[in-house]
DNA sequence: GAGCATACCTACTCATGCGTAAGGTTACGC
DNA sequence: GCGTAACCTTACGCATGAGTAGGTATGCTC
């Protein structure tokens, strides 16, 4: 009897990958608060106490997860997008990487962005992660933009990096919830939407209001 | 002393307004779970037996913010977007009076959608405003494409439009979380990075995947 | 000015779930 | 073989906050 243990004894490092293994899982079906801390444990195999000693609070378990996956996110599109190549070329193979993780980690997705964001504690964690997407995003434009000799104040560029970010995420939100779409098929979508728009943008082609066509507005 | 009561009696329809907007308030600033119905009652000026008398449970109060909410921003954007009117000259009507909605009402946007985006219970009810929004927007590109006698797949336009509303959106977090941002500028700014893009597609321009250009894939 | 409906309140119950105290069990060094 | 440290458990305390029971004031109608 003495040698059949009901659980098996793990490393400390291999049980935290399995915790926040399982905590993606739970958070991901049932939300920051919809999940409870004895779900995550029972998911992972283990008691609650565990948890607590070695991940902490719940809090700081969301956050660990967050950091987690945003870290493997982030490295799987900067290992594509090298930054020696043109712009365009960099556009599209960071978008690829992108969806490609998405389309792999549908519920790690869910977790890192649309839980994230609504909820006060870990919107400024999340906010970094964006941020530093938008600097690679309005770096890439910039780097565009001198190759043509061409200068636009950095707000401008900001605002389109954000667009074209948002609208990323909010084709990845359309790809996490349709298991049968293709990650390519909609990176090339993707690149079609954005970067054409944003490359008239770039020679300079400038859509204006009608009202400044003539007189100024009432 | 009879004749001063401490709180003045209000009619029903009066009162739900307030609830309301305190609810609109709280939500807004510490997101569905952290706001209590106490916080709401007391910010209501009300005490919080009326609330549940008046607009139910919380979750149905949420609901009901929900509701009101999209339903004057739907109503700010059809109103200003007629149906007769060329394409871009209703997506420009459509963004402008979108941005100035969020601008002014930069609380409801925070309740509409950051909150509601992840959390299971609303994310169905967003969803339809959402899918609302989208058909507008894909019928406004397929009505342009009739209009040059072009083809172009249902999905197709789907994925456009989606890309765009997810760019709308997050450069309405970008504007709500900017006081001094003005709402007419940000409209601008959309437009150009959404309907250059777009407009270059309804022209048949697209662009493609390098490794199309010659070989199969490995 | 009696009666009745509606607006409104104070003060409670009760479930949920985070976080912990205190105690078993296994491996490993010596 | 025996201590010690790390792993792991069961069983609990406790705060928070949703939702309610039951009672009070006010205005409206006849």
């Amino acid at each position: 009897m003495s040698t059949t243990p009901a659980f098996k004894r793990l490393p400390r490092a291999v049980r935290e990958q399995q915790m926040l293994d399982a905590a993606v899982r739970v958070f991901s079906r049932r939300g920051y608060h919809g999940a409870s801390m004895d779900e995550i444990a029972e998911e992972a195999g283990i008691s609650k106490p565990m948890v607590y000693a070695y991940l902490g609070t719940k809090e700081e378990l969301f956050v660990a997860c967050l950091h987690r996956e945003g870290t493997r996110m982030m490295e799987a599109i900067a290992g594509a997008a090298a930054p020696d190549l043109p712009a365009d070329e960099r556009l599209w193979r960071g978008l690829r990487a992108f969806f490609g993780f998405v389309g792999a980690h549908r519920d790690g997705w869910a977790v890192l962005y649309r839980q994230a964001r609504g909820e006060q504690p870990f919107a400024g964690e999340l906010a970094v992660m964006r941020a530093r997407l938008v600097e690679v995003v309005a770096g890439m434009l910039d780097h565009a933009l001198r190759a043509e000799r061409r200068e636009v104040a950095e707000t401008e560029l900001e605002v389109v990096a954000y667009a074209l970010v948002g609208a990323t995420e909010s084709l990845a939100d359309w790809l996490a919830d349709r298991p049968e779409a293709d990650p390519e098929k909609t990176a090339t979508r993707m690149m079609n939407a954005a970067w054409l728009g944003a490359g008239q943008l770039l020679r300079g082609v400038t859509w204006r209001p009608p009202s400044e066509q003539g007189r100024a507005p009432s």
